[in-house]
DNA sequence: GATCGAATTTGCGCTAGCGCAAAGACACGC
DNA sequence: GCGTGTCTTTGCGCTAGCGCAAATTCGATC
């Protein structure tokens, strides 16, 4: 059982106007849980039994086609609640989470999430903001896949990871966590392929470092250039 | 200026739940427009002081990319509320609103909207409920784009104009409104080239039959099996 | 009903990027 | 240290669908 950090949790957004003793009494009702890389979290389609909040770790949400594609929907960072389809009328999950490190999460159970709304003030604002964000983002997205070219999207892709998830080493901005060329062409609509070879030039230029399942932003600033579309020199 | 038929919009989902008398406060409140097809309702990047409910009509979400790309995000039928950016916590609209068709609208100002949460009680579940059921369907188009042909993404999307907003007649399920080869090439990344000849093609099978800026469902199954994927026979 | 402009159709060449396949490279367990 | 499985790289052919351009049709306007 992880041990928990009540004060870095009473510092999230989502409970930043709770009382302490409400926010006591709620993180009681949670189950702590480790959960280990590619473990699944909860499943496409599945019962919506539960709400999470991740402490720690990743998660790649995905939805999976009738034809079996996978297409990565999101990734969460530590912060940000997951499995909140309750929220919006749903009883079913209409995605896959699985760990894409090994994570931490808080779970509560659905039937607690009305308590949730009526004893944290600026919860409810909060998790429907974040729905609203999570909608203008994935409305962008939608624009990208139709209008920019595949190089542009995994250029894209990489700079949101590497400003959502990234970590300073010596050799540049590396992603936090394991990700495969199989991910990245699962966010872009395009095939590992095509990553990989996008990745072998961009390496030859010197903007990004490659890895098995590792990728290193070294220049963002040509990166950036790349995902707007504005040509590179050279 | 439009006359208001009061009885229509208290049947609204929107007001299922709102009091008489707080209604008639609350609509004593808005300005009836009608707005011309083709005007632009609000523009993107614009900064959002009203918001809308459409009441008859239909309209037209579109996203522009800087490279000057359009993207239609949705179409927006009678009942249905739009520029409510300020509810998820922008201050300018992300994407502009155009009249695909005439259309009256209620208008209130930004600043009711507040008002509008605490007095209508339901009307922030179901306006939240119905941004939810927005990123529902983004996050679908999503895996769309990135999965699918554009044949079954174009059959997709004449499926769904055709649920929302379809109009039996003697020769099949046409679209109520004006729509062009160039809207629905917008509608799923695709060009208006591409969109004819698949047309052209349907149309030679008896599944559609064109027109001018019109489209007509004939064979509504086996249009939806395009759409998914089941190869039809022939 | 003649004119004009916008929407649509159609042809043609071209290429971005997919699909398949095979060959490396690396991590991990024994 | 060795084997094994997974991840990645790379080559090659092919095609879906784009871009360009020209011809055509249809509505609206005067």
């Amino acid at each position: 059982m992880p041990q928990l950090d009540r004060s870095l949790i009473a510092d999230l957004p989502l409970f930043r106007e709770a009382k302490p003793d409400e926010l006591d009494a709620v993180l009681a009702d949670a189950r702590p849980l480790r959960i280990a890389r590619d473990a699944t979290i909860f499943e496409q389609e599945g019962e919506a039994h539960s709400f999470f909040l991740l402490l720690d770790g990743h998660v790649r949400v995905v939805k999976t086609t009738p034809a079996g594609d996978q297409v990565i929907v999101r990734y969460v960072s530590a912060g940000e609640m997951i499995g909140i389809a309750q929220a919006i009328g749903r009883d079913t999950y209409p995605a896959s989470a699985i760990a894409a490190a090994d994570c931490v999460v808080l779970v509560w159970p659905t039937s607690l999430w009305q308590r949730f709304i009526a004893r944290i003030p600026g919860f409810a604002a909060t998790t429907y903001q974040a729905v609203g964000v999570r909608l203008q983002d994935a409305q962008a997205r939608l624009v990208e896949m139709a209008t920019e070219q595949v190089e542009q999207r995994v250029a894209r892709a990489l700079c949101r990871l590497a400003e959502q998830s990234g970590r300073q080493t010596e050799e540049g901005l590396q992603i936090d966590f394991p990700i495969s060329r199989q991910d990245i062409a699962e966010m872009t609509g395009t095939t590992l392929h095509t990553v990989s070879r996008l990745l072998a030039a961009w390496e030859g230029k010197g903007i990004v470092a490659g890895g098995r399942q590792k990728v290193t932003v070294v220049e963002p600033a040509r990166l950036r250039a790349l995902a707007e579309g504005r040509a590179a020199r050279d």
